[in-house]
DNA sequence: CGATAGTACTTGTCTATACAAGTATAGATA
DNA sequence: TATCTATACTTGTATAGACAAGTACTATCG
């Protein structure tokens, strides 16, 4: 960790305390949190000190803000795991289906323009390439394809899939502090129709998604399922 | 335009200013962005103003700011600029579109089977219902249809949402909210076909989503969006 | 009893100022 | 030439005060 300490912001602090008090328990869902004034008060800070904390913490989901009213504790976050995606085996599992899958790609390769992009690397670095179809009963239900930052897991290739999953790897690996999901309606092209054996005019559905760890992008994953045969189900906060 | 005019913020104007001159091509990426100072002398504010323009632009990704030497314009990372499941009519016009929206459906009813079963509410209960259609430029967007408990916002009916947003109204009546949300792929019916004028081939997104206040299932709204016309942007912390 | 006005409190926005900290550049120095 | 230094500029943090806008409650009036 090359995160040596440095003076932390009055904001800052605010912000931990009262993340802290959420967390002990000491603020419960719905309950009142110290008005502005008050904290600012408290940490001997001006007000909009407290009030750049209490922000932030909106924009983070923590607590809830009403004009004229007040600030209060959010309910929390249901499931974790929000868009997230759980092992699709697990998925099929649950649905009292039967999982396997074909392995097309699994691989170090030379990273393309797009995906570089994509992922803040430089073309021609090295990156890991996996290319998957998961079926059900033998009828292909996912096309997931995933590109893997070599400096986030190393040792990506070397594991034993049997074993663990990709996923449960992944996340033992890199923490996954950020994520962002795209969704989409498309009509895919032939190579993925074939794959997937569908019709050209099937809708799919297509979740492109992005995850962050340690400050940088660790995988960039593209899954495509026809809309007859999945959909995604979560659970979150916001509106 | 269905928008009328509250009095917008001058860090807001800041922030559109900027927007627009990097979407009009005015600044490119890697341009040099006006300092604060400088910002805060051209909109008559001052130095805290421009900088909330900046820092907010700076979470939504449009910029790159580098203390000591200067604010840039950020390189495309596709997708990166919406945010989150946000307001309809905010997300087109964040986009430089033009939002309008055809009211269908706007009253009290009494609940038919299948909506009271999702709302945990008895048959001949009296619920809110509307359905709109949102449009950018005139192109139908999105078919949008909701529940509304009136348990939960008892006056909604009563709301002139040429000043507030049907969403933003929720959203105050009852802050807090858990939400359940079902995403699939679809081809939807000729009655939607026709409201979003869209051939019966073309994918649509569909979103199903519940949402619970005050231990209440509050809303259930079904969102139809073609899937060339709109997609889904999602932005999620962890820890 | 019901409606109204006043109040106390809250968050939202904005200003003018201040100092700290990081960077780049030009000019002076060794 | 290579290195240091002053400086001008940038963003980052923080303050104290101001007014607007929204809400909840109380006291008052009809």
């Amino acid at each position: 960790m090359d995160r040596s300490e440095q003076p932390i912001a009055l904001y800052e602090k605010i912000k931990k305390s009262v993340v802290k008090d959420i967390e002990s328990g000491k603020l419960n869902p719905d309950d009142k949190v110290l008005s502005e004034t008050r904290l600012a008060k408290k940490f001997n800070a001006s007000r909009m000190t407290a009030n750049r904390a209490l922000k932030e913490l909106t924009e983070e989901g923590r607590i809830v803000r009403v004009q004229g009213v007040g600030t209060f504790v959010a309910r929390p976050k249901p499931d974790a795991a929000l868009l997230e995606i759980k092992s699709i085996s697990k998925e099929i599992q649950d649905w009292g289906g039967v999982h396997s899958s074909e392995i097309l790609v699994l691989k170090k390769e030379k990273i393309t323009a797009s995906i570089a992009q994509k992922m803040n690397l430089k073309i021609n670095d090295i990156i890991f390439h996996s290319l998957i179809v998961h079926k059900d009963r033998g009828i292909p239900v996912q096309y997931s394809e995933r590109f893997i930052n070599p400096k986030v897991a190393p040792e990506y290739l070397n594991q034993d899939f049997k074993k663990i999953t990709p996923s449960d790897y992944l996340l033992k690996k890199s923490p996954i502090q950020q994520a962002e999901h795209i969704i989409e309606a498309v009509n895919c092209n032939k190579q993925i129709q074939k794959l997937l054996k569908i019709k050209s005019s099937e809708p799919c559905i297509s979740l492109k998604r992005r995850t962050w760890s340690f400050d940088m992008v660790a995988t960039y994953s593209i899954i495509i399922s026809p809309g007859s045969r999945y959909k995604l189900v979560g659970k979150f906060m916001r509106g």
